[in-house]
DNA sequence: CCCTTTCTTGAATGATTAATACATAACTGG
DNA sequence: CCAGTTATGTATTAATCATTCAAGAAAGGG
């Protein structure tokens, strides 16, 4: 009955999660979106309305990737030192693999000047990896794995803290040693 | 000889740092600045160069700033944990003061693209902190406020980290409650 | 095979950007 | 008080920005 998108609208949006990712929301061209997505302004203005718009949406894909991602890690087997361990490690590895990136997250945080709608997912990534981690903390106590005078609350938004700061020295190219050396000593916070 | 320059260009770079603060590199306009700075664009130009260059200026401005701060505290009288204590909560009263301003280092890794002369800025920043805190840890172990058994250097890095992950929690308006979750368990790494 | 609907293409829009040019004003050594 | 030097203010530049618009193309029901 109508003529269809030539394109696939949730690839067009991983595509474009990955330019703001690696180049931010100023430094990221309508042009430049266009050429990655291989599309003209109409289409991109009546797929996505704007691209603020386009960004929000794609911190909103990229959110839930990470949340998805944190907590298979969080509930696969393990105990919950190796897969807090494992979780900081891999983002070390994504630090020093891609310095560029850093977490999309801590980029819009620092980007959006305030905006409503970003601070909002902001805060909302933050509290999702707090939950995410007092869960697992919480049901690691129960397993016996943590000491019952710990908090699990209060662990989870210290590890939240200590990830966003490896973020951040990973992209200040400290070198691996540095974050390795903050990893192994908020390891000791879960003693 | 010459006419004389009616503005104090250290002043103006104190007045350009604290909008880059504020609003980021691509936030801050031409217009705007020459408003906060009260001066024409020629006068501009003739006393910094160029938008970049007062930015990177205004960012040395701000490591030496903050690294005086650091070395103040950590230097003045009371034992390191006071000290590193105090350090963290100035960090959480400022975000919670002003949740717009964050860290102009951390704001500028994340906005830079990688760009050079930026990310060596940005490295030598991180590593300002990790030394001071070193030197304090390092001085602290010899007065025996510190188990001889600890690495200060490790130490320093786990905070600098630490303050990072701060700063970042701190502009997710993620109230003073959870910053300070944060602080009193990173703490206990001194212990 | 045509009609309706939706998508695509590409040019045009006006606003804003950083940066420059130039004439004028201020200051000082001689 | 004049000459030389430097700052200032204004107007302008060329580029780039996000967005809109209109005309043509694709698809499927009747």
């Amino acid at each position: 009955m109508v003529r269809i998108r030539e394109f696939d609208i949730d690839q067009a949006v991983d595509r474009a999660m990955d330019l703001f990712w690696r180049r931010g929301y100023a430094g990221t061209s309508l042009q430049d979106l266009l050429q990655e997505l291989s599309i003209g302004s109409g289409s991109f203005y009546a797929a996505f309305g704007s691209k603020e718009q386009l960004y929000l949406r794609s911190l909103d894909r990229y959110i839930h990737l990470q949340g998805g991602d944190l907590e298979k890690t969080l509930g696969g087997g393990a105990g919950i030192r190796p897969a807090v361990r494992k979780v900081l490690t891999s983002l070390i590895e994504a630090d020093l693999t891609d310095p560029a990136r850093g977490c999309l997250v801590v980029n819009t945080s620092t980007q959006c000047g305030g905006q409503p709608s970003a601070t909002e997912r902001v805060n909302t990534a933050v509290r999702q990896v707090e939950s995410l981690l007092a869960d697992a903390l919480e049901r690691a106590q129960m397993r016996g794995e943590i000491s019952s005078d710990k908090d699990p609350r209060k662990l989870a938004r210290f590890l939240t803290t200590v990830i966003q700061g490896i973020r951040v020295v990973g992209q200040a190219r400290t070198g691996r040693e540095f974050a390795e050396d903050a990893l192994s000593t908020a390891m000791h916070a879960l003693d």
